[in-house]
DNA sequence: GACACTATCTATAACCG
DNA sequence: TCGGTTATAGATAGTGT
């Protein structure tokens, strides 16, 4: 039995505590963001089967690459939050054995993934229509024309507010727009708050002030 | 000095291990629920902190309420993951001051949050023409008057298109389809696959399998 | 429900192959 | 870029207040 040799094995040092603030080396950030990303992703499964509850992560490494827990499910938890109620997504749900150790297979991310991504402004409406087959051409054209008629009526709506508004002098401030999302325009990575430029690592409270922006809204309890 | 009552305390237990599955005893889970929501929006911090990325976290406790991590950016996020450019948020930034541990305080909370979660299908279009003022009025109906145009052109397209089809007999499949979110429709929740209902926690992996919807897009490589 | 305590359990930083 | 190892920092279950 080697007992000479208890020694030629270097010892490794172990964990060492270190700040809360960007890592410099760029090796080891790449590291950390793997292995954080996995941790993060294992958390929040944990809190799903513990609790009952449901949750969503999205993660966009520095370069832009994104990483999504709970995808599909994440779509229509996501649009559950924002209130959008655009739909679930038509995407298929990732079957079990297209995820291999958290990846999507590339016959699956070909399909599937890639588009949504790259497309300038993906609107549903924007979708090509040469390769769909005739059902799909009717089943979409009727939502086209379902929203046509929505539209129209709004301008015409708008049109009378418009007149009256005129006449009556400024309406009230901006305040209760901020209920609803803005109409569809170029996204500004620049005016977007960026969480890494928020606030630091505080000790005392388990999340930084300034950073945590959850919440939880009213109606349920729990 | 009270030399006499150092035994008075009793022993705190510590830490136990459990298994990764639904907590029984309803007011153990919502303590673990609160403990594990805070803990993961810090490791989301922490990613971002550490690795410059950008993380947005959304998690519905089983009563469904919504407590949201790198909320306004999240929405933001959540766009460019989905491509769906609707934009950011014309909501305002939460400011620090209204952060209560990791509370929107309720004033803000009632301008702002609670008509986005009640609200059937709140899409931009929708939002209440009443108290805007003549500026906003303009812009809004700019943005619908483009989206009319946008919408007519579509609907044009497709009856083109339609002849074509029905002459040339069916297309292909509807696999490009699905790289499209679907129309506006109800949110149907028995529709969606529950993370709560995926396989359970596995010692190998990190995070189980058939779980774990995580995956990266090709363009960057980190 | 929020906080404090503390003995554990778990995640992970640095290192190696 | 991946896994595997080790020592340790950090998270948290159960409890009390």
């Amino acid at each position: 039995m080697e007992v000479a040799n208890v020694n030629s094995r270097k010892k490794n040092m172990g964990r060492r505590k270190i700040e809360i603030r960007k890592i410099e080396k760029k090796s080891s950030l790449e590291v950390t963001f793997s292995k954080r990303r996995t941790g993060l992703f294992k958390k929040a499964s944990e809190v799903c089967v513990l609790c009952g509850a449901e949750a969503a992560v999205i993660v966009f490494s520095p370069g832009g690459r994104a990483f999504v827990f709970g995808h599909p499910t994440a779509e229509a938890v996501i649009d559950r939050f924002l209130g959008r109620d655009t739909g679930t997504s038509s995407r298929a749900v990732v079957p079990a054995e297209q995820v291999v150790h958290g990846q999507v297979q590339r016959q699956y991310l070909e399909a599937v993934g890639r588009a949504e991504v790259k497309e300038e402004g993906g609107f549903w409406w924007d979708a090509p229509i040469e390769n769909m087959g005739l059902n799909e051409l009717e089943q979409f054209k009727g939502s086209l024309e379902k929203l046509r008629e929505k539209v129209a009526d709004r301008v015409e709506e708008m049109a009378l507010m418009m007149v009256m508004e005129s006449e009556s002098g400024a309406g009230p401030s901006s305040a209760t727009m901020v209920e609803y999302a803005a109409p569809p325009q170029e996204y500004n990575p620049s005016a977007v708050l960026h969480a890494r430029d928020l606030a630091a690592h505080s000790q005392s409270q388990a999340v930084p002030r300034g950073f945590y922006f959850g919440f939880g809204f009213d109606e349920p309890r729990f």
